[in-house]
DNA sequence: TGTACATCAGTGAACGCGCGTTCACTGATGTAC
DNA sequence: TGTACATCAGTGAACGCGCGTTCACTGATGTAC
């Protein structure tokens, strides 16, 4: 009885996937709404039977892939000591991976920039992010010994270098520049440590 | 004789002028032709007088952003002791009236998302940050009695920071989250000194 | 200096195209008896 | 269990619209004599 729905809602859960790619792949504005429903293997006629609109399909996206790769990033993370907790995460968030592979990646440096623009998902940003900073705020805090307003404010602007750093490497002609650049951010988070 | 020829020029400087605050204020996709044209007071038929197509324009108005923008930043910069001046750099930078105005600001975090996902300017985008670095970078190395490679990595990672402060002061719904955002940068960045 | 002609910066209508969205439809799944 | 009907997820043609780009034009500026 419910197998026709739980088909629907599986379905709709594919095209969140593949927007989710997608997006981060090519933008918002360069992934039309047949690209996606091409991608899940579906017609584009279909969308709307499982979203209001492109914005409503944007919204549910973005909120999706920042859990699921906010879940990624911390998933062994606490099983580590935290000043080891924290070099783990920075380098494999500065990595040539991450840079070449955005669509498996973080949303905030694919998106942030057209997020802004178009005034869109504001709120989901802004709770995707404090989220991510209470996540990783206590390794923070233990590592450095920091008071917890100060491992916040730090792990806030850890947060903007890895980003920045990320998006400045992707936007770059020369490679070696960019691998340049990752680990200069990577040394700049890591040495205060020392 | 040449007046005719500097007349268009002159217009020329004009569409590069309300391209570049349009494409930092709307994006890239999100400003049209017309809509430049229409801001320089003209008609969108004479727009390939002076430039091949869109993609054109916006290659020249990157660069000319960027170079009138790092003039502004630095412009006094340099008449302070290396410590002040880092301060007055990081202050500006990651202020409210940059987040406010990004018509007026840093082409980086306005455009840097949209330019790698179309895969434009990559060398125009890594030679106005290698400039800029070369710019900041006696101030670090000064401030912070650095060697010269590591001052050129810290400044790479500090405008990292700034760039990604300002994006995610930018993305945010709260007002007041956003100050705290950059003011958290601010201090991530200037307690080194200490 | 004055006249006839050439140039060309800027105009505005028109084009082809891809987009987001709508809608009449189809055929497999689920329900009623 | 079998049959007749209802539902509705997904199809694909069609829509209106805004975009980048083209082009025949106009009228002010500059040149030739």
């Amino acid at each position: 009885m419910t197998s026709r729905a739980d088909q629907k809602e599986q379905t709709k859960q594919h095209i969140l996937d593949c927007a989710a790619d997608l997006f981060r792949l090519q933008g918002v504005a360069g992934t039309s709404v047949a690209d996606i429903m091409n991608e899940a293997g579906l017609t584009h006629g279909g969308f709307y039977a499982h979203f209001k609109n492109k914005e409503d399909l944007l919204a549910q996206s973005y909120t999706a892939a920042m859990d699921s790769s906010r879940e990624e990033w911390f998933e062994d993370i606490h099983a580590q000591d935290p000043t080891e907790a924290l070099s783990l995460l920075v380098n494999r968030y500065l990595s040539r991976d991450h840079r070449d592979n955005p669509e498996e990646g973080c949303p905030m440096p694919a998106l942030l920039g057209e997020l802004e623009k178009l005034d869109l998902c504001r709120v989901e940003v802004e709770q995707a992010l404090k989220t991510s900073v209470h996540r990783a705020k206590p390794t923070l805090a233990q590592s450095r010994r920091l008071s917890p307003e100060r491992a916040e404010s730090d792990t806030l602007a850890t947060f903007a270098t890895m980003i920045g750093g990320i998006l400045l490497a992707r936007s770059v002609e020369d490679e070696d520049y960019s691998d340049h650049i990752l680990k200069s951010c990577r040394t700049f988070l890591k040495k205060e440590n020392a």
